[in-house]
DNA sequence: CACATTTAAATCGTGCACGATATACTTGCG
DNA sequence: CGCAAGTATATCGTGCACGATTTAAATGTG
């Protein structure tokens, strides 16, 4: 009967696959700077929006203070963010860029672009790809 | 100037993003048979060959022994598995599944399905992302 | 047969993820 | 004002991932 269970039909372990290939093909580069890949995402985010709280962090990146908050502990460790009490509401923690935080974005610039270039995909394949896999994550985070 | 770092354009946030949020939808219905998500990983490919090495095992999900040793342990703890050290070899630990283990795979069927209908992807869709995620995956691993 | 080499798992250390709970600060309402 | 309810972050516990090393068994070579 059905092949429905086969590991390789399941576009879930092929997601699963991609994901921490995608990973691992970052991390050689970014641990040149010292970086881990989800740190890594959280420069992205810095680097378009300094002074964001932790929970504005979180939504955009779909993580957790549980993840978050010794992530950006071991950041700030390494002179990379810096982590400071809001003076209006003490509860809430802003990020921002160290002078070293800065710099690393000219450095980083170009892994993504490597990277891409090793995936063999075009410019057109690539856009397609992400948005697909936008809207299945948005599917499946909304109706649940 | 670029946006080629914005968040929002790179795949492989996308990527890991999708991956994660997959994860999380497997995640409660796989907990209600006391399982993980990547131990869902291991029973799909001992579902199709039982008998298979933790080596073997750790190729078809790209896992290797630091990962897969403690995975495979707690569900043997659980009765899903059964490891057996090779008389041939006394190197090999061999996987098996147990009663239950074997019984899982009824009641795990109906998972993927429920998800892929959340997913709000066609069947053709489904299948073509799914061979740009491999394409991806293949061309990532051979040329690091 | 000895012994270096290779191979299969296991172990160690670090860093995510995430459900659940705790703590501390703020706000709204009587 | 006083206190309940809400909010922001931090902490706790468990389970992956993965680079690196270790242990033990098998194999090849002189």
């Amino acid at each position: 009967m059905s092949d429905a269970l086969l590991l390789d039909s399941q576009l879930c372990f092929a997601l699963y696959a991609a994901s921490r290939a995608v990973t691992s093909a970052y991390a050689p580069h970014l641990k040149e700077l010292g970086l881990t890949y989800p740190q890594y995402l959280v420069l992205l985010v810095l680097w378009e929006s300094e002074g964001v709280r932790v929970t504005q962090l979180g939504e955009r990146l779909h993580l957790d203070s549980a993840t978050l908050t010794p992530l950006l502990k071991r950041m700030e460790a390494q002179g990379v963010v810096e982590r400071r009490r809001s003076q209006q509401d003490e509860r809430v923690v802003e990020l921002f860029l160290t002078p070293h935080g800065k710099r690393l974005k000219k450095k980083v610039e170009e892994i993504p672009t490597n990277v891409f270039k090793n995936s063999g995909l075009s410019l057109k394949q690539a856009r397609e790809l992400r948005t697909s896999l936008q809207a299945l994550t948005q599917r499946l985070r909304t109706d649940d």
